[in-house]
DNA sequence: AGTGTTATGTTACCAATGGTAAGATGCCAT
DNA sequence: ATGGCATCTTACCATTGGTAACATAACACT
């Protein structure tokens, strides 16, 4: 971002970055090597020379994608008060991320023919995540016991779905009634009460009969985030 | 499929079919049209009498395939002898789609650039089914009632949000322990009943306070599909 | 310092791709 | 049959992903 020190210094990043900005007009796959190249200011061939081909850029943008957003559920657990919050949370942080870094989200979903998926690291990263809130409930016998992974992966499908087909206009999209084009902001606003609304609903449809957990919160939306 | 009838016949057809065809090995995004136009026997240049570029193309698959499976999902309702088993039906009936028919799922999923979602019409088909099971529930007093489209969006997005993480290998993709390749089949029934649970899973954190819902199936597999 | 090695970048080139234009070819209504 | 129309073809174009050969700057080592 300084300038360009050297012999350019920073290429790998500055492609990331360039990818990302074109990604908007063209979509995730795309976008074109030697745009990106020229975006960055350098000859499309000097991009061999950080990266394999083409599929291995984007993967590259994906993988950081990942690492990012499991670094944004981990902060939202590490502020969560307790197992309750904590599992809620991780929705509305999941959604945050998607319409912060729609076009981060989009890269992360590309397609990758065959291949034994190089992002299975990067999807663990994230799975984790739903396993530490998951476990965490757990113990407090907030939600049964049994397989973490099991449950964790239901978590993580609802928000994912969610988060997906919402930043693709699937759901709460162009509406029926034609008012223009609606507020992104009240979009993404009314995503984050559904998604939250839906980890709740998930979670108590797995309590334990015997919970004593008295539902306050579920219908109210007092989560403090 | 019967032959090349006239001058071809029924050549968009053929061509969907040869996209689709071709998808597993480049991808949705990466079949190219004059692969796809080979793969029918015909000129390149013939696909733009029928599509106006490749995107329309790509998109006319991606139609077929909401259209199939809102087709699939309205089925299942019907089978269903109430709204139980019907909303929670839903699941194994989109997973079992996805499975079916991973290129034409995949190519529903690619990112289209900006566009107001040329596909708004066929993602309402698919939420409509949702939403028909979803007011089939709440007309029994089995779920809260409300804004069935939330309701409807919230059991769509857990569905969706399972298989797509399934069939990209997010979730039970590649194993810690190398066991060699997990036998296909064994991954779909895992899906299945990862996402009927989480299907109850919701419904049951969705019941009015004073349901008098006995859950008997809840945790017993026993759907009859 | 000088020198060779490596990392990084360039230009030149290639086959394949998406897309357009102009011309064939066969169906169909009149 | 004849003219109109849809369909398909060949010819062409700029762009793309990818490779090869060459240039240059950093670095290591003496």
């Amino acid at each position: 971002m300084t300038e360009t020190p050297y012999h350019h210094g920073h290429l790998r990043e500055a492609l990331l970055q360039s990818a990302l900005a074109l990604e908007p007009e063209h979509g995730p796959s795309g976008v074109s090597l030697r745009q990106v190249a020229k975006h960055a200011g350098v000859s499309h061939a000097a991009v061999y020379h950080h990266f394999a081909d083409k599929q291995a850029l984007v993967l590259a943008v994906a993988q950081r994608g990942y690492i990012r957003l499991a670094i944004d559920l981990e902060s939202a657990l590490d502020r969560a008060p307790d197992a309750f919050f904590a599992l809620v949370a991780l929705g509305p942080a999941y959604l945050r991320f998607a319409f912060d870094e729609p076009s981060l989200f989009r890269f992360m979903s590309v397609p990758v023919p065959a291949h034994d998926d190089p992002l299975a690291a990067e999807h663990e990263g994230v799975l984790a995540r739903f396993r530490r809130a998951v476990t965490w409930a757990q113990r407090g016998t907030l939600i049964k016991g049994g397989n973490a992974d099991r449950a964790a992966a239901q978590f993580w499908g609802l928000a994912h779905g969610i988060a997906s087909l919402t930043v693709s206009g699937a759901i709460d999209g162009a509406p029926a009634g034609r008012k223009g084009r609606k507020n992104a902001a009240q979009r993404q606003r009314r995503a984050h009460d559904l998604l939250r609304a839906s980890m709740v609903g998930l979670l108590f449809g797995m309590r334990p009969s015997d919970s004593t957990w008295s539902p306050g919160p579920p219908g109210a939306n007092g989560a403090k985030d």
